[in-house]
DNA sequence: CTGCATCCTAGTCGATACTG
DNA sequence: CAGTATCGACTAGGATGCAG
């Protein structure tokens, strides 16, 4: 989400090693994982298109500068299309995942599912590791 | 990673959501939407079982401390398992994932896939909207 | 309504040094 | 080898105010 250590160029002929601290999809990893940017892919999957004050209410407690960030990110990335009605006062903005966006956005669905589902075993397991 | 805002208790009559600011999931995502816990599911994941000092080399440019800091969330979590063979001197220390940790480090290996696959394009997507 | 610019604090994270 | 403790630089992120 930020300056990240320098990552080298892209060489088609290594593969890529998200292992490799080197590696330029560290950069694309770091964007990925962050809280905002997992729930606004999900909240565009599930909605397809969405204004900002939409958004906003939709991820839960996020504050408009996170909204703004991380949709800029997405935007930078390719993930996101953003779309201003110029006729429209007040301005009406929407947001829509792109053709790249959904795929990610699928991907990391199933991230979202296992983190529901699973949230009462965390919290215990978590409760037996902190009692020992 | 760290404190997060107070989510509610766990309500089983209460379908869980992630995009509810309050919902218990958001605490569990908060723990896995980080570029060293991705990472760490996925060297554990590849390599089945490891020791710290493997874990280091494996995760390229991950600190000590935040090695650590890691391997203690999610042990905590319940996602991976310690073991000390305490007759070992120098101490030698395995990890791996449990049985939960599969599951999850399963869901989250498409993400590491797609960023690995994706990185170009999404490279690409970066230089065009810096352009304009 | 949709943002960006600022300020400010709490927390993150790397470097370093030290221990069993 | 496998950590922990501490310090200090940096950053994330909320709050607020202003603008198109």
């Amino acid at each position: 989400m930020a300056a990240e250590e320098q990552s080298a160029s892209i060489d088609p002929n290594r593969p890529m090693n998200i292992l490799d601290a080197l590696c330029p999809s560290r950069d694309v990893l770091v964007d990925l994982a962050d809280k905002w940017v997992l729930l606004m892919l999900a909240s565009l999957r599930e909605s397809g298109v969405q204004r900002y004050s939409e958004l906003q209410r939709s991820l839960g407690g996020i504050s408009r500068k996170m909204l703004s960030q991380t949709l800029r990110t997405l935007e930078r990335d390719g993930l996101v299309l953003r779309t201003v009605d110029v006729k429209m006062a007040p301005p009406l903005v929407l947001y829509e995942l792109t053709e790249l966006g959904r795929e990610i956005a699928e991907e990391t669905r199933a991230l979202c599912t296992w983190t529901e589902k699973r949230t009462a075993t965390v919290y215990e397991a978590r409760a037996a590791y902190d009692r020992r």
